[in-house]
DNA sequence: CATGGTTGGTACAGTGAGTGCAGTATTTAC
DNA sequence: GTAAATACTGCACTCACTGTACCAACCATG
């Protein structure tokens, strides 16, 4: 059902390998970077501490700060794939609303406070930053494919792109803040700011 | 009429050098990541360029990137203190849209070329991404002054604060991409987000 | 199994951003 | 005119990150 195979190879055991030490350097950094800071932690450490040499963090990682979502391109693939399933025969606003609600409703909460406790950390907001904007872009992008690319399109996509995850963030940071959930405001507050076409009955969900 | 003094002091032979220098310093980094990238760009490179010495640029820049976004500090405190400009006394999104449109109009030109060239060198998206984190916080932090800090309201503040600052990135981004205009787009589509509190006329301007 | 290409990891050397510190020289304040 | 303040310098240092050559374990092929 997925635009593109979701390729499930049988997974050899130098994979198993790869991954386990990938695991295994996450877990330390977010650890280090909880227990003594960002700025606190070397990157030798995080390696050390996972039993690799420093040189191999970087095989796994672009920087420092990637440590801490290791995930983060699995996720955007997910996003982008259910974005695009069965793309072009729904009105895309409604599509996009029932992906997000869908997504929201499927992030389980030991994730959630996870990511608010790194969004606290000043030094990760950059990365934080970072993933947002490849979320901004994929949605920015999918709204083009229906609306065109007109600067006019460009323009409404791009705002609706980022009014979206801006609304996102500020849901994932305040209720992570008051361990609230709220995720129904904020899709309550998305459903008013867009007006009636994100107005429609979600019969899928 | 600010809310604090727009301290204008006689400004001795000291305050203007450090500013001249301060002024070369950010305009040979412009100039240099323009002409041969951010990353190809050495601090040592913008720093002789200038006629001083590396350690001296870390005295007036915090990072490199932050050379090519000189005056933002000012900016901000410029436009926190509109936006406090009288501020207990009216309907805060109103007078929220009206700094908005204000500061829009006020901005030339060619500080729009130039920030949206920036823009697009990825290397700078980052520092462009904490500078409207400034602005965010300083929206939500007004808005909160008249909403109140449950969490309700932080909500609300955050969003619509995420949302003001979202549309018009994407109102720098796609206009000065296509060398438009599209401020009053940009307008147009918060008025139409926030609905009937953003629909009044302004007798401001 | 043998064997050879592929690949995850290592060691080492290097670049460059950013910081702390101990100065020097000029400006400004009294 | 002298002393405090400060813009700037030089130097030594840490640490994130990269290029390169290399090793060893894995895996596909015969």
């Amino acid at each position: 059902m997925g635009h593109r195979p979701n390729d499930q190879r049988p997974l050899g055991l130098r994979e198993i390998q790869r991954l386990e030490t990938r695991k295994n350097l996450a877990e330390h950094a977010i650890r280090l970077f909880k227990a003594q800071g960002f700025d606190e932690t070397t990157v030798e450490e995080i390696a050390s501490a996972a039993g690799v040499s420093t040189r191999t963090f970087f095989l796994h990682f672009p920087t420092k700060a990637a440590a801490a979502f290791p995930d983060h391109g699995e996720r955007v693939i997910d996003f982008v794939d259910r974005l695009m399933d069965g793309a072009p025969h729904v009105n895309p606003m409604f599509h996009l609303r029932v992906v997000l609600r869908a997504r929201l409703e499927t992030t389980d909460p030991s994730r959630l406070a996870r990511y608010t406790l790194l969004s606290t950390v000043p030094e990760l907001r950059d990365e934080d930053s970072r993933t947002d904007r490849d979320y901004e872009e994929a949605i920015a992008d999918y709204l083009m494919l229906h609306w065109g690319r007109e600067p006019e399109a460009e323009l409404r996509a791009n705002a609706v792109a980022n009014t979206v995850i801006g609304v996102a963030r500020a849901a994932l940071s305040v209720g992570g803040e008051h361990g609230l959930d709220v995720r129904g405001a904020a899709d309550d507050m998305l459903q008013r700011m867009f007006g009636s076409p994100f107005d429609e009955p979600l019969h899928s969900l």
